[in-house]
DNA sequence: TAAATGACAGATATTGAAATCTGTCATTCT
DNA sequence: AGAATGACAGATTTCAATATCTGTCATTTA
């Protein structure tokens, strides 16, 4: 039935299927390969363990985030419309697989919780992408920070109500847009102030 | 033995003790009750339902949080100074409770989280205080924004990561103090550019 | 008579035996 | 030979029988 060679690609497509169907607590690596007409153990020539798989998964997943954001940053338009859009479609993207299929989106976050380095790699991606943008403000004169890595550092935590998905479940309340509106005025405030680099102006005590 | 009245602050301090020791999910009403040397049918002639039981005990928790930031704005201290040690008070507080006893911390965010409208008014609470800091700020000229009450939620929401209790993981990280500053400086740059009342400056797409 | 009890019904949780799963590897297939 | 298989051991999960829990209320206690 099933001529084509079985790739890791292919191995992956089928898991995201099965874990679509079955989710991330019931899904096994039998299943995966009854799904593609293999034996399980073939699945562990192509993945060393059920937790590789699951991690390709979520990195193949993640990539599918962090991708369309690339392109906002090609774009020509200023760095402030620029990095807006590009919340917008982060935010969008997101937005867009809760409401779609919450269950779905459930299970590429467990999948992801429990992935090793996949998620902070991610991050590290995002942030390197917001820093691109404030950079390109701070040299046309649109935005005026000390360091853009510590101020996309900065941005990217300060939003994180809005595209953690931890906080998914707020994202359906109402004011939503209006709260987004209202932190987005004071970032922008916050960019375009002219901030020193050095980082510590009071320190809070540490001892517990 | 127990001479004392059976009191509703009697019965939440007893469920605190068995909290503490079982757990939120093995602790049942049976067991606050012989905690306290009475039957469990006692126990609903003080609260209507075990759900409310462990409401008013998250409440009280959560007002154990909320007291000590009264002290901080009662302060002569400039708004800015206060608007920083609040949250060194609060990121204190949580980070003390996370270290000392991780797994109580986790017991007490469950009760919190499915505790109703408990978690709602404590926030309401504690942007509240904020605002009025922030009021104090435009008052004396060194803080300058439109609406306080809207400043106060955004540089809640652009805090979440430091305080919301599913970030808690974060909070043991090295560079946590180092971010947070880099986050601070942001806001406070963005607190003092005099930001206009108005809320949207660019709407996102709203279909999907 | 106001407060507390404890037996009860229906709902929920625990438990341990049986089933299934993961990961390995000697063997089979092409 | 290189790829796939499937039986196997130990770990994990399922499932149904059993026990416990929640919330009520007629009765007891002080």
């Amino acid at each position: 039935m099933t001529e084509a060679v079985l790739t890791a690609e292919r191995i992956l497509d089928a898991a995201e299927q099965v874990l679509r169907r079955y989710g991330p607590a019931k899904t096994t690596v039998v299943d995966v390969a009854r799904a593609l007409g293999v034996s399980h153990g073939t699945i562990y020539r192509h993945f060393p363990s059920k937790s590789a798989l699951r991690e390709a998964v979520a990195a193949r997943w993640l990539h599918r985030v962090s991708e369309p954001l690339q392109a906002v940053i090609a774009d020509s338009a200023p760095a402030p419309q620029r990095l807006r859009r590009w919340f917008d479609t982060l935010m969008g993207v997101k937005r867009r697989k809760v409401l779609e299929d919450p269950e779905l989106f459930a299970t590429y976050h467990a999948l992801v919780e429990d992935a090793g380095t996949v998620i902070q790699d991610h991050i590290d991606d995002l942030v390197s992408q917001l820093a691109a943008i404030i950079a390109d403000g701070v040299a046309e004169g649109t935005l005026s920070v000390g360091d853009p890595q510590q101020a996309a550092r900065a941005v990217f935590q300060a939003t994180v109500r809005f595209h953690h998905p931890v906080h998914a479940g707020d994202w359906q309340r109402p004011g939503i847009e209006d709260d987004f509106d209202a932190l987005w005025q004071l970032i922008m405030a916050g960019l375009t102030t002219g901030a020193p680099t050095v980082a510590s102006q009071h320190r809070p005590p540490k001892g517990g």
